[in-house]
DNA sequence: CTGTCAATATTTATTACTAATTTAGGAGAA
DNA sequence: TTCTCCTAAATTAGTAATAAATATTGACAG
């Protein structure tokens, strides 16, 4: 499921020293102790290692001889990566930080989503559409609760990347799942959400219909109504609002 | 410099093992001999451990008792990651797979840039103009030599991106660089190439101007005439052609 | 002042062993 | 038969101690 093993210690070895970095609480150019947190995290030198290598995979940490194992800057993080883009929302309650980058997380949605629909537009195949309905089938099914919702919301702009057939552009599914699940976060399932569906099967009735600019233009307005929702709901925090991206 | 620790066995081994998965030599969904593994790399379990390890963090294979350790479906990849997309290019000759990936990440550029000009545009400080022209400048300098070129202009590339203030769009950067790079593999330094300052400085004036829209433009413009061109070359194997983005 | 060489410290890699876990498969009950 | 639960084997996960490699530092010679 997650892009590493997060079973056993090694796994919350990981979690715990990516939660430190990306909370702040072992700042950027920091040389680690290596003995130090073996004993903090009760973990042997070699597991700890391992999960050092995990943080290096992912840009965190750079491990050099005689210079010690040092916190890499920022500007080297794999951001894009699914579970930096995790930690960073599980490290910490909602900073400075946390909204700066949820900013950027919907402005990379607006970027790729109406470009991907373009696209799918294009190139969907019959599987494709079917996947769409699908999602939309079930993102209409109100009864089966706030978190089927929200789960079907994800696979409808999945099958929409994935109707693209570009595998570079199926991979920014991380971002956009990180961007819905924060959103979802905000606008818990209020029982008077705007139903989402309409504004989905219109982007969908447009990629059937192989017509990409009245695609993006339907995805634009989703995408804007969406906002628009999130911004009235966070600027008065009033718990009615969308349901749906 | 690279993400992982590239220095030593363990390095070596990483970018075996990676190669031999993206190669495709190792197949989807197959299962691991740790201990052949071990003796035909000649290196110890424990390192071989850390190195899957590395790939594990990139998706690409999933170690679980019992079950053995395995190659994860490719829809799992982290096909973002600037070490696979680098493994990918560096696997082997130009294969089918290869044309595709060249496909996908440009059709990523031409998603990407666009947009990220549009908020350069709105954002840039001036301390990002400055590193513009720097790049600019650089880009004009023929007689460097074709790598310095290359360089610049991957610089201007990259300076665009960071002129957006957006950390994830920011990240994009290994795509693009990527796409750059393999461009420039075919279009190797052609004494005929076109200047491409000219193009670059359009977008650098609407970015200054804060003209979103202009530089939006100037950006299409440069990238379907990069495209153009280098489809030009493709089709007639004619080393005349582009010398930049 | 500069470049080479060696001392030194610290990480990386090896080896060998133990522990934890999970799934396959069988036993027994419904 | 089929379902559940339990046992057992297989394999990764983790520990610890040691050896090797390598980068930094300082010293010394050119």
């Amino acid at each position: 499921m997650t892009p590493y093993a997060r079973r056993g210690v090694h796994g919350q070895t990981v979690e715990a020293l990516a939660h430190r970095i990306l909370g702040g609480e072992i700042p950027e150019g920091a040389t680690l102790d290596l003995v130090a947190l073996q004993g903090e995290l009760d973990v042997s030198l070699t597991a700890l290692r391992e999960s050092l290598k995990v943080l290096a995979a992912k840009g965190m940490v750079d491990a050099r001889q005689k210079r010690g194992t040092f916190v890499r800057a920022r500007a080297d993080w794999h951001l894009l990566d699914a579970d930096v883009l995790r930690w960073q929302f599980e490290g910490g309650r909602t900073t400075e930080a946390d909204r700066s980058l949820l900013r950027d997380l919907a402005e990379v949605r607006v970027t790729i989503e109406p470009a991907a629909v373009r696209l799918a537009a294009e190139r969907r195949t019959d599987a494709d559409l079917v996947a769409l309905a699908a999602a939309l089938e079930a993102m209409g099914q109100h009864d089966a609760g706030p978190a089927h919702a929200v789960e079907a919301d994800l696979t409808f702009h999945r099958a929409l990347l994935a109707a693209t057939h570009n595998e570079l552009l199926e991979r920014m599914e991380m971002v956009i799942e990180s961007g819905l699940a924060h959103r979802d976060r905000i606008v818990h399932s209020s029982p008077h959400s705007r139903d989402p569906v309409p504004a989905h099967r219109t982007v969908l009735d447009a990629v059937r219909d192989g017509d990409p600019s009245a695609a993006e233009a339907a995805m634009r307005a989703l995408l804007d109504q969406a906002g628009r929702d999130l911004e009235r709901i966070h600027g008065t925090d009033d718990t009615k609002g969308t349901g749906g991206t």
